[in-house]
This record gives structure tokens, sequence and C-alpha cells, in this order.
DNA sequence: GATGAATGAGCCTTCATTCAT
DNA sequence: AATGAATGAAGGCTCATTCAT
């Protein structure tokens, strides 16, 4: 019954990692930090080197340069949080599932993480595809492609008339987005706290039954 | 019965003003170009001067420094869009007008200007959100507030049930949005021609009347 | 009767040009020392700044890169030295010309900065063949073509048989190098004195006689 | 009859060698590839340990540092190269002697080997007089005195008439090299091929007994 | 003896900004 | 108002060398 999701790339522990892996996991971290903290431009390898109490050289032993770094901490953080988008039992039926699922994809997407993370990456999509690429198919892609299929299994017990699945999950995903997903790219509103988050999914679970009702 | 939307920035024509105005205008023009070109960090202050066929010293006699150029490009680029986002004669009626307004919101905001604008205000959201703010209160903000009084005015004559006229806009607004504007961010999609926009444009305004019928 | 031949690069003296060709051959003369002194993989641009009293960044508004600068050099020296290798009068006769050219091209060929310039020329001659050819053509090229034309005017009145002159001449010009040159490059000679250059004008002379003697 | 002359540096044959020598000899061979590839400063460490399939460590334990490979490796080929410069059989007699001197010279000074080893000491002779005294010594010089002492035994017999023979030595030689020599040192002309090698000393021959004959 | 991670100095280059002319 | 030479801080990156394992 319930749709659990990944938020924010939890803080490494390199002690679970063994051998050169938990220096790259620490290096990978520190440069996640630097990198949301400045952006990709703007965050320089000297900083990383200095918060990581290393020296440039040790940050070049691990990858061929800045945008190695970068991208190589771009498909870690996706792929940690792409792991399992929504994680529905069996039993998960009609509007409280959908609303779970709602709320998963609200809370990640509209997480600070997410967040920046798109701000820095949609700034280099032109020259840089690849990065938006790995960001959308972890994000917006899986999760389209997971709703779509819980639609084709249950929509019509859960009393839905639906034609094209994977339409109904975009439009679906739209408005769980709503406006506010605009407000947080710009930087104009804060990370939805709970109460938020449960009126937002609300909001678009509703608007979708009545879009898709008989 | 029009909805006329300032797409990107006209050409600048600096002979239709006087004085300095007119060499003011045309650095922005060029750092327009260069700007959206290579985003605000990447961008530098030489190759404006360069494009230019004049010197740094010009520049920033106009201009403080970089970040009071592209602040005062982005407020001139923004007030030139969004000086008459609508422009709906009085006797604009139901889903005609709907769909020219959504015609026109959509094409604004997947324009190859906006998305640029976007990307790199967004990126810059974090330690500068004034710019956010210009470029949010003439785009989305603006076009909500003029929806939501054409909708006040027109909704239940229209055969439409609104609670709230804001909140309507805000969702008609994002079904205009869609799913494509989330790619369009993401360098993922090209700058969708007419065919595209009226369909686009209808599917959201199908949506938005099913939401809202009595 | 006399061949003069300009040595190593006099000093340039700055004040005599106007504008900022004035700091250009400012750049190029510290730089021919740091350049000379180092060899151009171990010269560094940070050095040539610090002597130039000024930052890396002028020295990179007057030449694109160290590579840029270093070949501007070498052109510049090479052009200087090569401008009249021989200026032989008219009525120069018989073994005092072959004599005073002799002296001239020895002269030229032995000193300090033609020495240090060819070492260095040499060491980047495989992946910067053109360096190469401007130092070649600038020197003996242009000494054997020069030394050739005297020949096929005055040979016969000299009392010498000779049957092509290009191939006399760089026989002429090999006995002149003789054994010096190469202990020279690998800087096992000092350069030569006066005393030295007469000796080693008169062997050469008197060698290139024996062969072309009647 | 014949005079033998080690070329460039065959292939080391590590198995011959027991005990550490062998890994030493490995490390000098991979250097010798990587130093005359690059030139001295351009080359790295870590290239070669790299190419050598070990660890810079490794490197560093059998020899303390860049400069003390760079002589050592210089000392073990240029040892190579000399060990047997003339190898004349005591029957040789006549331009025949002299022809296959002049041949087996030329073939050395201007193979590849001796050509790329002659502009990397060169360019590091200012500072490094010590390794082009090696690199002098097994080469023009101990081809100076091994001639030297051929010319003492057979000049008489030969029809030449010579007052001193290392002067005359250095004068073969000299003509050995003639003009080919410098362009072959700037990188301006191939490694001669046997025709080649052939005309140049009959050439050399030709001319040193016109300067030598009764 | 061998490893390879780590270092830190230094290199080439770029850039926003200033200032005398 | 305009120029363009000059600056100095910083950036990305490389390299010879060391040292704990």
């Amino acid at each position: 019954m319930t749709a659990t999701l990944t938020q924010a790339p939890p803080p490494l522990r390199p002690s679970l990692r063994s051998g050169s892996h938990q220096r790259r996991d620490t290096i990978l971290a520190v440069a996640h930090t630097v990198f949301l903290e400045h952006g990709y431009e703007a965050a320089s390898m000297s900083e990383i080197a200095a918060r990581l109490g290393g020296s440039k050289g040790t940050l070049y032993s691990y990858f061929d340069n800045k945008a190695a770094l970068f991208a190589a901490l771009v498909a870690d953080s996706c792929a940690r949080n792409s792991a399992a988008i929504f994680d529905i039992p069996a039993e998960a039926r009609g509007d409280a599932a959908l609303t779970a699922i709602a709320r998963a994809y609200i809370a990640l997407v509209m997480s600070d993480w997410a967040t920046r993370m798109f701000q820095i990456i949609a700034a280099e999509a032109q020259r840089w595809p690849e990065l938006a690429t790995i960001f959308f198919e972890s994000g917006p892609a899986a999760a389209t492609a997971q709703l779509s299929q819980h639609l084709a299994k249950h929509a019509t017990a859960d009393g839905l008339v639906i034609a094209d699945t994977v339409e109904a999950a975009q439009t679906f995903l739209t408005l769980c987005r709503g406006s506010l997903h605009l407000r947080r790219i710009l930087g104009l509103a804060p990370e939805p706290d709970a109460a938020t988050l449960d009126a937002e999914a609300a909001r678009a679970v509703a608007a979708f039954r009545r879009l898709h009702s008989a």
C-alpha cells in the first residue's frame, strides 16, 4: 500500500566500501557538495581538493578531468535515486495507491537535491546533452514507465477510463508538478513540507480522477 | 479575437533611440547573444567587447560589472517579452479564446529564447534570486494574472465552473506546459513547430474544460 | 673587399620603436633571453613575465601562447641575422674574398646565439619542423645560395674549376664548419676568438682551393 | 675488408641477464623509447612506468631520479654503439677500406637513433655537459681515434700524404658528414637509404684523396 | 623489491576589472 | 565617452618524487 522513494542521496558512508572505491566515493561525495553549491562552471577542482583534505593530483588520479568527475557524480547520484522510484506492494489499489505515488514523485522532484541538480544540468544541457538524458531517464522517464504499467494493470478496477496509459501517466506527473515545480526550479519556493506534499498529491489525484472518470 | 505574444526579442533598432541609449542597447543586444550562447559563467566580457567591435573599457562605462550587465539584459529582455503577453479583444469568447491563449503561452514558454533564458537563470537562482523573480514575474506570473482576469470575466458565460480563478489559471498553464516543457528545459526536445503548438494547445484546453465543466 | 655578417642579435632598443611594437619587442627580447637560457620546454611564461616586470596576462595579449611567442622570436631573430649574410663589394676577388666569406660564415655559425638556437630548435625539430625550416633557410640555405652565385660569377677568374656551384658551395660551408661545429653544438668548445676564426677560415679556403684547382 | 657498425641499439634481451639486471635493462629499454620519442623535458616518468607495466616506485628504486635514468640510458646506449665502431680486418687497404669506413660512419651518424639522441643531448648540453661528452667520446672522438690509427698505419702505402693523422681524420669525418648531417639534425632530411650511403661515402673518399694526394 | 596512492609545486592559460591616455 | 594596455588572482591540469603497505 506504500510507495517509497529514495530522496536526496544519503551521505555516503565510505567505511562500508573497500579498497580504492572508498576514496572514490569520498571524492564523489565532496564533489557533490561543491558542485551543488556553486554549479558546474563556478565549482573549482581546487576547492574540491581542499575540502577533501587532499591534493588536486589525487583528484585527477581518480577522474580524468572536471567534466568526468561531474559526469560520474551525476550518473552515480541519479542511479542511487532511480534505483527504486516506486515500490508499490501488489495490494495497492485505487486513489490510495495513486496518492502514494503522487506524493513520492512530488517529494523526489521537489527535493533540494533534485531541484539543484536540475538547475545545474539544465544549464549545461545545450553543450552536454548526455547529462540531461541521464537525469531525465532516471527521473521523469522512469516514473512515467512505472506509472504507465501500474495504470495498465489497475485502471479499470480503479474506475478510470484510460486510452493511452503512457499519455495518462505523463498527464498525471504533469499535474503532480503543477505550478510549484516551476517556482522550485527558479528558486522561488522552499522544499515542501509534509503537509504541502499531502495537499499537492491530493490535488493531483483529484484532478486526474476527474479527467479520467467514466 | 487574437492573442499576440512577443517571441524572442526582436533585433534591436538602435537608430530609433538617441544618444548613448543607442550604444547601450547595442551592448545589450550583443551581450544577449553571448550570454545565451555560453551561459552566464562561461560567457566572457572579452568576447562581448570583441563582438561589439569596441573595448572592454566601454563596456564598463555602461555597466558596473558582468553581473550588472547580465541583470540589465535579463530585465530588458523580459520586459520586452512581457510587454503584452495577451492582447485579447473584448469579443474573444469560449474555447477559441482559451486555445489562442494556450497557443500563445506555449509558443512563448517553449521558444528557444525562453528556454535558454530559463536554463541560465535557473542555474544562478540560488545565489541570484532577483533574476529568477524578474523572469518569473514577466512570464508565468504575468500570464497567470491576465488569464485569471479573463476567467473571472468570461468563465460563467463560457460554461466553466471555477471557484478560484488564480488556481484555475495555474492549472491551465500547467496543462499547457505539460510534459514537453520539462524536456525542452533539459534540451531533449526541439522548439515545437506550428502543428505541435496547435495540438498541445488543443490538448490543454480539452483537459481544462473537462476539469471545469459543470 | 669585406664580407660583413650580422652576428648575434644586438640587444633590442625598444625606445627606437613606437607604439605597441615597442612593448612587443621588449617581450621578444626578454623571451629570447629566457628561452635561450632554459630551452623551450624548460622555459616558463611565468619567468618571462617576471623578468619583464609585467604580468602573464600582458604576455598573452601580445602572443597567443607559449609556442607562438617562441615561433615569433625565432622568426624575428633569424630574420635579423639573415638580413644580409654577405655584403661583398663588387671588387672582392680570389682567396681574399673566399676567406672573408668563410670567416663571416664561421663567426655566425659558431656564435653563442646560433649555437644555442640550433640546440633548441633541433630538439623540437621532430614535432615542430617549421621552426627548423625557418632557421635553416635563414642560415645555411641563404649562405649556400649567395655563395653559389659568387662562385658562378668569379670561379673561373679566381682559378677554380667548378662543375656544380651549389654542390661546391655546400662543400665550402662544410669545410668551414669542420669538426669544430660538432663540438660547439655539443657545448664542448667555446665561441672561437678572432685568431681561431682566422685560422679556421684559412684552413677551409686552402682545402677548398685544393679540391677545385685545375 | 669490412667495417661493421652497430646501428641503433638492438632490442635488449633481458633473458641473457640475471637478477635485477634484467629489470634494469628493461627499464632502460622502455625509457630509451620514451625519451627519444618526447625529448628529455617532455618525457614523463609516468609514461615510462606505464609502458613498463610497473609502478613509478619501481623506477625510483633503480634510478635516483629522472636525470639519473636518462644519464644511465645515454651511457648504456652510447656504450653499446661505440663498442666496436670499426672492425677493419688487417688486410683492408686503399680506397676500399676508406669507403667502408666512411659508409659505416655515415650510416651511424645519420641513423635515426644517433640523430634523435644528438638533438636531445645537444639541447641539454648547456646545463648537462657530461652527457654531451659521453656521446661525443663514444661517437666522433672514438671514430677519429681509430681512423687516425688506420691512417698512421696505411696512409703511405695507400698513396696518401698526411702530416697530421688526427687532423686528417677529422677532415675525413667532416667530409663524411657533409651538408647532409646539418639537415638530418634539423629534421629536414630522412635517414639515408643504401644508395645514398654509397654515394655519400664515395664523395667523401674522393674529396679526401684529392686533398691528400701527392 | 614492488606497489600505487598521495603530494604540492608549478605550468599554461583565462578573465573580470582598472586606469592612463 | 572611449580606448586598450595592464593586472593579479584563479583555474584546470601535470609531474617528479615520496612513502606506507
